[in-house]
DNA sequence: GCCGTTTTCGGCCCGACTGTTTTCAGTCG
């Protein structure tokens, strides 16, 4: 799958060409174009080779031959007949933020600014200041950046993100003059890592509410206060960003601050071939500012622009518009269709909650259902137990059942998968159980053909039913282990074996880009938490939710949205 | 360079904020 490499060569050529001061919409045409091979799921070469790339929205004959050309040669030559007049420094200039193509070009050129080092150098010496159209404030800005540079090339998990988020918006709350108060931004989108947090507030005393926002305890550095934005820096080093809207267009400002980008350009092209226009503050005919169309909600936006309500998560600008129009969105899981969890551990291994501790926080969430599931004994270092061991729980498990009339426990186990591609525990054992779990923990630095045949041969198992965070990866760690997602999917339908999107944060695995792929394909998924510890079974749900919501999984796509009669049902199906 | 529910050419989202300026350029989201 090289969709990565390719976007990144039409994102270099857009930079080039942006640094030379070309046309912005083409510019604006190759990130579009990059973005969107980016996430598509399906390699762009086979794409390539069957002539298909242009059946991708933003894609026409120019940018189609280009990703042909790249994926034949390896490089572009639109970069290479730019290369000479860009130097290599100012592209890098361009990642800091307040460094734009202008001053990345003029740093580059007219102070022979090649690194970091030699930007603080100009800075300290008083060469930028000096420059034209710049002063000690914009050299003052940038020496801030600079010292920031590495907090901020680190996105926030939504982990992290969200309940800082949250936090934030609980102190808001105590300021009288704070009427309501929503986080926009990717973090309502749910998008696994952000980069800032955007906090909506509407009141109609915003002066008021910049004082008290710019004010929180929480608040290290102000880096900016107008009349109705600000930004902060909290002293954990995320940077939030607040708006202050009337209250009679709060719908339209979460909307437009909810973004994507993407989306948001996408919907206002939209509005203006419908002769409308839209802003901050609302929906207006293109020649009549004061007659207001839909402000107050978002729904009455889209309603504005001939659309039903899309949800924030498919705001990408990867079709879901295309897809509103025709009335085909998708009706997407809520956290109110989960019926049980099917992926749990306990002090047994490496949690650190009793069974009983495990199965009453399922029934509190109101769960039809619990499975616990711990480690095989290959795990050592979490402490797996043998087949006779998880016999034993099984039967502590069995013994509980009687104290919880309106919860089904159900046995199972997280079987590992070896590297000769055996699972750690016996047919017959993994035919008593009632749920099993398969993933992979060892050998992840084993080539991709491997990794594929060890996941394959693990769905062919008849007693497999989930194949869990199938791609391994760690959000910030490490991208997980090669596989090829299409093979190992296909096996799934065939198979009938469904996968786990994961709501452990630092995993969220399968992605949503993934999830689409799975979708397509018929293949079922299965929502988990893999608590650790009795609280995760309430908190960390949302998080798969979120991420099966931004793949347009609905419901009928999830097996743990049955009650437990239609579980029992997909699970005692034949798996062959 | 791409696109079309004003369609094959003409236009491409729109406003806030900042700093350096007397009217706007650059950047951001």
């Amino acid at each position: 799958m090289k969709n990565r490499e390719v976007a990144a060569a039409l994102r270099e050529l857009a930079d080039s060409m942006e640094l030379l001061g070309e046309d912005r919409y083409r510019v604006a045409n190759y990130r579009d174009a990059a973005t969107r091979v980016e996430h598509h799921h399906e390699p762009i070469e086979v794409m390539a080779e069957e002539h298909r790339v242009e059946q991708l929205h933003g894609i026409g004959k120019s940018i189609g031959a280009k990703i042909v050309e790249y994926l034949e040669t390896g490089t572009l030559a639109a970069i290479e007949e730019r290369r000479p007049r860009v130097p290599q420094a100012a592209l890098r200039l361009m990642q800091i933020p307040g460094v734009g193509p202008k001053r990345a070009m003029q740093f580059a050129q007219e102070l022979n600014v090649q690194t970091i080092a030699d930007l603080q150098a100009a800075l300290d010496s008083g060469q930028i200041a000096a420059l034209p159209r710049l002063g000690e404030k914009i050299a003052e800005a940038l020496r801030i950046e600079l010292q920031r540079l590495d907090a901020r090339s680190q996105r926030l998990p939504l982990a992290i993100a969200l309940p800082a988020a949250e936090e934030v918006m609980r102190q808001l709350r105590a300021c009288a003059e704070v009427q309501s108060v929503a986080v926009a931004g990717s973090i309502r989108r749910w998008r696994e890592t952000t980069g800032d947090i955007d906090i909506l507030v509407a009141s109609s005393d915003p002066t008021v509410v910049m004082e008290a926002f710019t004010r929180l305890p929480v608040v290290k550095q102000v880096l900016g206060a107008g009349d109705t934005r600000a930004s902060i820096v909290t002293v954990a080093d995320v940077q939030i960003d607040l708006r202050v809207v009337a209250p009679e267009s709060i719908g339209v400002a979460l909307q437009y601050f909810t973004g994507s980008k993407e989306h948001n350009v996408k919907l206002r092209a939209l509005a203006v071939r419908r002769g409308l226009k839209v802003n901050e503050y609302g929906v207006f005919p293109a020649d009549d500012d004061s007659r207001n169309l839909g402000s107050r909600s978002e729904e009455e936006v889209y309603a504005a622009l001939g659309l039903p309500w899309i949800p924030p998560e498919l705001r990408e600008g990867a079709g879901e518009i295309e897809m509103a129009r025709r009335g085909a969105l998708p009706v997407l899981v809520s956290e109110s269709d989960l019926r049980g969890d099917l992926h749990t551990h306990t002090r047994l291994t490496d949690g650190s909650s009793t069974i009983a501790e495990m199965v009453r926080a399922g029934l509190e969430r109101g769960y039809a259902y619990l499975a616990i599931t711990d480690h095989s004994q290959a795990l050592g270092i979490t402490g797996g137990l043998t087949d006779d061991e998880l016999r034993a729980e099984h039967a502590q498990i069995r013994e509980l059942q009687p104290e919880y009339p309106t919860m089904q426990l159900l046995c199972g186990v997280e079987v590992d998968i070896h590297i000769d591609e055996r699972l750690d525990c016996s047919d017959e054992f993994l035919e008593s159980c009632d749920v099993v779990v398969a993933s992979i923990h060892s050998a992840l630095q084993k080539p991709r053909s491997v990794q594929t045949s060890r996941l394959i041969s693990a769905i062919r198992n008849p007693h497999v039913d989930v194949i869990a965070h199938p791609t391994g990866r760690l959000l910030g760690r490490r991208p997980g282990y090669e596989i090829d997602l299409a093979a190992v999917l296909d096996a799934c339908a065939s198979h009938g074996v469904a996968i786990e999107v994961s709501g452990q944060p630092s995993r969220l695995d399968l992605d949503a880009d993934g999830i689409r792929a799975a979708l397509e394909r018929g293949v079922k998924l299965v929502l988990n938490t893999d608590s650790h510890a009795a609280d995760q079974i309430g908190e960390l749900m949302r998080y798969a939710v979120g991420t099966a919501r931004r793949g347009g999984a609905t419901a009928e796509s999830i097996i743990n949205t049955r009650d437990f009669a239609g579980l029992q049902r997909w699970l005692r199906r034949e798996h062959t």
